[in-house]
DNA sequence: TAGATTGTTAATCGATTAACAATC
DNA sequence: TAGATTGTTAATCGATTAACAATC
């Protein structure tokens, strides 16, 4: 009876994302010989409130000790089990461009769930090519080789266009979760886990605060009468 | 009197990552040779409620056309014109590894307001060196080129435990946004713009439901007697 | 005109934040 | 023991969803 988790619905995307933040936080201080943390510790440290690190901490079954805390090393290890970290998924990457060659390089995911076997692309350059010991493959031999393999887990660094048809491939190939980087709302079964990496939207929440932060500050030229106006008022 | 946005509190990233979906979509559809596109329209095809594309378009200022809908052309140009897209900002990106390289390769990110115009880094065997036609400089440089340039942009891609001194430099440098790939909270101060881009937490997300997912399907062998009499519950 | 579409206002929902009780 | 910490329950807030009114 080593699984205490009581049953609780689908976990919060957000909830799952600290957590996962949490786990990084905790290696660096593990790293520094910390041994025991408090929940308030990591909340001030995070620039979160401590009630919320306490209910993420919650998800994953893990119990702290009133007045002690918890041990570092215990709850890096939980965390990990609770995303299944500790349980490394074979996964095939489609699109060996920019994007693509720097997933497969990066071995970084490999402590987070993710294990790149395999690329794909259609550039006859790039087909039977390895990089870094990673073969790549005709995208025409995914389906087949995602069925023998049983891989669960694709990822799409493609141009847009083709992110639709791999992603159809890919369900086709068995799998069963996406991680897509192609800024595309792809259709698939409901069944399907999709998880998008939404560059282009990262950069216009950037784009958009830099530019409101130039005007605000004036360092714009062509201000208007009508904000002018407001200026004012804000002043009186 | 070009500019009729009423003035409003700070956009909610949300609506703003939204946006930058719409235009992605928008110019798909303009490709294709569609002139004119309903809220409707947009809504069914990326997933969400019409309503809520309206209230999002309603944040540029567009105004539609009652049984007509909106321009496709105009659209693009508001939004792009709202995220600030159609005004490219110089940029710096720090840590040419994997990631930085690619990002620097990548010049896909010109149409969505951002240009790397030089990278950094600390490895002798980059330094002086170019990618794509742009220079790589040691990050003892940063600050004062910075600073000389004017650059408001920067990017982050060194490893984890680099991070924060070099979002240090920046704000030295003078910079104001910063497009951060390093899974560590920066403490900067609070009016420099931190967009953080999370693959780990997008993982994270990924990971713990295709395991859920697993473990409903019954597909990992290890399944507890307490779980199969939930199955046998909801059966009933 | 009728109807498709727009835009806005109200209701619901979920996540965040705050307040409180429990414990080593 | 007193106090720091945990864990939980209640209040607030904001975003999503639904319902309605306006218009070419």
């Amino acid at each position: 009876m080593n699984d205490t988790e009581k049953f609780t619905g689908p976990i919060s995307d957000k909830a799952l994302e600290r957590l996962a933040q949490y786990v990084h936080y905790l290696r660096r201080r593990e790293a520094e010989g910390l041994e025991v943390i408090s929940a308030v510790t990591i909340a001030s440290d995070l620039g979160v409130y401590h009630t919320q690190v306490r209910k993420d901490l919650a998800l994953t079954g893990l119990v702290g000790v009133p007045k002690v805390g918890h041990k570092v090393k215990d709850l890096i290890k939980a965390i990990e089990h609770f995303l299944n970290w500790d349980n490394v998924h074979d996964a095939f990457l489609v699109g060996v461009g920019n994007i693509g060659n720097a997933l497969i390089k990066y071995r970084g995911f490999e402590t987070s769930g993710i294990k790149i076997v395999a690329g794909f692309d259609v550039d006859k350059a790039l087909i039977g090519k390895e990089i870094n010991g990673i073969p790549i493959y005709h995208t025409d031999k995914l389906i087949d080789l995602a069925n023998r393999l049983k891989i669960k887990i694709g990822i799409i660094t493609t141009p847009a266009e083709h992110a639709q048809e791999v992603a159809e491939m890919m369900v086709e190939g068995g799998i069963l979760a996406i991680w897509n980087f192609a800024p595309v709302v792809l259709k698939v079964p409901p069944d399907i886990i999709v998880q998008n990496v939404e560059l282009y939207s990262s950069l216009a929440v950037l784009s958009q605060k830099l530019k409101s932060k130039l005007e605000a500050d004036g360092d714009i030229p062509q201000i208007n009468e009508e904000e002018q106006k407001e200026e004012e008022e804000k002043q009186k």
